[in-house]
DNA sequence: AACCAGGACGTGA
DNA sequence: TCACGTCATGGT
């Protein structure tokens, strides 16, 4: 309870760094894969908050939110690197393209044909908002957009200091003991936000730490808890020490 | 060859 | 509210 969390970020910290979030495809470099970085090919920017620079960006951004629904980011990046290659790449062309095409480039981010449609949705409220930045409640009224969602656009997107909870983050709060295992969105939300302090550059970090964390060590199936650097904070210390 | 991946929605109890 | 089935491809 008391320090768990923020006692769990400084040892991420520690541990992996700065990591730069969101990843964005203008920043790949043609040097190859981040060896430092288990998700994305490249594309992340660590120490520099000053991202998404253009509204090209930050569309980008929100699209990458809806395709990473369930889905693994090396299969969202292709689907965007196709969106891409046949220029559909921003709210206009995504609303005037057919959903079938839509869904024959995003196919490798998997749920193709409900993702397509949500894109469009998205495209439209985000022409829309003519640059406005979007309400957390008005961003839950679109199909397709539940909490985490919303979070991830509003705090990536938008540099609105909103905690992104996802399924790793429960897992590794779980496990470490900071929450029950039946705490809502919402509880894990706010108790997080409470022990990071609301700001924005922490908030961001915070998140793509814990992703970072859940798939070096925390796995679902076999974690590897020997060389986890929150071993002495954890309640279920040594699940699997081998 | 199961299992999992940076969820959300619709349905029925 | 809430547990449960559904949506789908691709990597391990």
């Amino acid at each position: 309870m008391s320090k768990k969390i923020a006692l769990t970020q400084k040892s991420l910290l520690k541990e992996y760094e700065l990591q730069g979030w969101w990843p964005l495809l203008s920043l790949h470099s043609s040097s190859g894969k981040n060896p430092t970085k288990t998700g994305s090919l490249n594309g992340y920017h660590p120490g520099d908050y000053s991202y998404p620079k253009t509204e090209n960006e930050r569309f980008e951004i929100i699209c990458g939110a809806i395709l990473t629904q369930n889905t693994a980011w090396p299969s969202v990046e292709k689907a965007l690197i196709a969106l891409k290659e046949k220029d559909i790449l921003s709210p206009k062309a995504i609303t005037s393209t057919p959903k079938e095409e839509i869904g024959k480039a995003i196919r490798p981010a998997g749920y193709f044909n409900q993702k397509a449609e949500r894109l469009k949705l998205i495209a439209e409220f985000f022409t829309g908002l003519n640059g406005r930045i979007p309400k957390r409640s008005e961003l839950l009224k679109l199909n397709g957009v539940g909490p985490e969602t919303a979070d991830s656009i509003l705090l990536y997107a938008y540099s609105q200091p909103e905690f992104v909870v996802d399924a790793y983050t429960k897992r590794i709060y779980s496990r470490l003991g900071a929450i029950k295992s039946e705490a809502s969105y919402d509880e894990i939300k706010e108790i997080s936000q409470k022990e990071l302090t609301r700001n924005t550059k922490i908030l961001q970090e915070a998140h793509a730490l814990l992703v970072e964390h859940a798939k070096r060590h925390c796995k679902k199936k076999n974690p590897s808890c020997t060389e986890c650097p929150l071993l002495d904070l954890c309640e279920k210390k040594g699940v699997r020490l081998s």
